[in-house]
DNA sequence: GCCGTTTTCGGCCCGACTGTTTTCAGTCG
């Protein structure tokens, strides 16, 4: 019974609960709970074994749900749970992911139209029985057949945070070219660099919105990129695009701009946080500014919504509610978080020696380019068949040649022999003593055995971390974002085994990884890790990527003290 | 069910849009 496994007992029971007509209170401290505990970077089973009483020191949970946890992980279920799940039947909840239906219907088609699947509404639509439910009538029943089979078509799951960039970017670049908008952002998850994006939030200024409002709107659904358009008002509109992905537009006055960008970016439980806060305080907080009683005090900027209820500027990267205000009360300000200029090399790279695309000169051109000081090249070792790893012969002659190349570009980058060594199934590494002790830089990365039972996994990875020659821990748990689970193993002691060996921590900045993930790098750099930021580039545009790996270690707090390529040639590499 | 710089009881963020209603409930973010 792992954190996740929990989180999603307790919104499944949030969802009963709401079905149910249950206190909405209640609801919300089951699903705020969930979604604390799918965030918990410690595994709630050691918290049980070493001391329970600690479990009533994470938000969101207190005396109830402590005894939920401990019933859970010891006996791997929970009563109440098994109750609930007697009364409403699995196939009911799945209802409430279409868009539309909440509890309150879910309830109406159960009790009157004895409905208990998804299948089973859209037969009663398609048999017009909906429409005769109080509250409900023709539309109702059409908009259902439409999101019932919105959802067959899109899956639920999250975006990677560079596709939705990329379709933000477009959207934007569409609706700067509409006369009446003044300023356009993209706001939501996207801009508080979140690892997957749910929507696309856009705020759009105008400086009459009385004016300007009905234009804008127009002028956005008319975007030729969107398939269905699920709502449109005066200052709001919801679509879904072409990809699958929902954009949320909102127009607003100029004035409002800072309030709008702070409501906007969210998260909601930030939000609410910052609206209990303006509450204590006698204010009132709402995406059209700051206001004492009915009179508008602030709002224009986004540093005064922080300021008037006595907080320093919080970043988005920071606004999920898990103690970043509580930190901006006590302290007054934060650190100078990381940021990409801050880098100065790139510890990970490919070239056609292995599965690269590019030559060792092409890529040095490509970092040179990024205006770096030095970047290692780090083929895989020979293990990796599949994508053609290196031999010690191939190494040899690789060194050659980035000597070679070295020499032709004049210094105006230093190349790095390194590799990306493969950790075996008993945690010892893919090149002899030998060769490791002849490179500058030894990634050592597991790409095999994803599944090895959770105790045999986190041998494995403390034994090959304890090799001498182990410099950086390369995507450490392994996962591909909609496509692979994490390996399962405990990550706070490999993560003390990496501070121990004095072997840095990888963020690896492919957006399909992002990896070390957000919530691990804070409990990492408390435990005093050191950390690189690499893009692993495979091509000479992939250098590109290193922003959303600067993204995650500012999700996770990190500043550049804490990142080892920020640091110069002669500098970087001491901490190994 | 959780929580406390007014509180251990009495609160719990705030507003837009839709479809059904003639003033609002439900849903969403």
């Amino acid at each position: 019974m792992d954190n996740k496994k929990i989180a999603s007992i307790f919104e499944e029971m949030a969802d009963i609960f709401d079905i149910q007509g249950d206190s909405v209170f209640k609801i919300n401290a089951y699903r705020k709970a969930g979604l604390v505990i799918s965030n918990f970077p410690y595994d709630l089973r050691d918290v049980v074994a070493k001391d329970p009483k600690q479990l009533e020191n994470i938000p969101g949970v207190g005396k109830g749900l402590k005894d939920k946890i401990i019933e859970l992980v010891n006996t791997g279920k929970c009563e109440e749970h098994d109750q609930l799940r007697k009364i409403i039947p699995k196939g009911l909840l799945e209802l409430l992911e279409v868009r539309g239906i909440g509890p309150k219907k879910v309830k109406a088609f159960y009790l009157h139209l004895k409905v208990q699947s998804i299948n089973d509404l859209k037969e009663a639509c398609e048999k017009h029985k909906v429409r005769n439910l109080p509250g409900m009538g023709e539309k109702t029943e059409n908009e259902i057949l439409k999101a019932i089979s919105e959802h067959a078509y899109f899956s639920t799951k999250r975006h990677m945070i560079s596709e939705a960039m990329q379709e933000a970017k477009q959207i934007i670049s569409y609706m700067e070219k509409c006369d009446d908008v003044k300023r356009i952002e993209y706001a939501g998850s996207l801009r508080r660099r979140q690892e997957t994006i749910g929507d696309i939030d856009i705020l759009v200024t105008v400086k009459n919105p009385k004016k300007s409002s009905d234009i804008v709107m127009t002028y956005f659904n008319s975007y030729r990129e969107i398939l269905t358009i699920l709502s449109k008002g005066d200052t709001k509109s919801s679509v879904v695009l072409q990809s699958g992905i929902q954009v949320d537009l909102r127009v607003i006055a100029d004035e409002s701009f800072g309030a709008a960008m702070h409501y906007f970016t969210g998260s909601k439980d930030h939000n609410i946080k910052m609206r209990d806060l303006a509450k204590k305080k006698g204010l009132k907080i709402s995406e059209y500014g700051v206001f004492q009683g009915e009179k508008l005090i602030s709002g224009g900027k986004e540093e005064d919504v922080f300021k008037s209820v006595g907080l320093p500027y919080i970043i988005p990267e920071l606004r999920n509610n898990i103690g970043e205000i509580e930190y901006g009360l006590k302290n007054k300000k934060f650190p100078d978080f990381i940021e990409l200029k801050d880098m100065r090399g790139d510890l990970h790279s490919h070239t056609v020696y292995s599965d690269g695309k590019a030559s060792i000169l092409e890529m040095a051109q490509a970092f040179i380019a990024k205006g770096y000081e030095y970047f290692a090249v780090t083929d895989h070792s020979s293990v990796m068949a599949i994508v053609k790893g290196m031999s010690t012969n191939d190494i040899h002659r690789q060194w050659k040649e980035i000597d070679e190349v070295e020499k032709k570009l004049k210094g105006k980058i230093k190349i790095l022999k390194g590799c990306e060594v493969d950790i075996l199934k008993d945690g010892s590494l893919d090149f002899s003593d030998d060769v490791l002790k002849q490179l500058d830089i030894v990634v050592i990365s597991a790409h095999t055995y994803g599944t090895l039972p959770f105790d045999e996994q986190t041998e494995r990875l403390i034994t090959a971390i304890e090799n001498p020659y182990a410099k950086i821990l390369g995507h450490p748990t392994g996962r591909l974002i909609n496509k692979r689970a994490p390996m399962e193993f405990n990550m706070e002691r490999v993560i003390e085994a990496c501070v121990q060996n004095h072997v840095a921590i990888e963020i690896n900045s492919s957006p399909s990884r992002l990896d070390l993930p957000d919530k691990f790098i804070k409990i990492a750099k408390e435990k005093g890790a050191k950390f690189v930021i690499n893009t692993d580039s495979h091509t000479t545009q992939q250098p590109d990527l290193m922003e959303y790996g600067i993204f995650n270690a500012r999700r996770g707090w990190l500043t550049k003290e804490d990142v080892l390529n920020t640091k110069g040639l002669g500098k970087f590499d001491t901490y190994f």
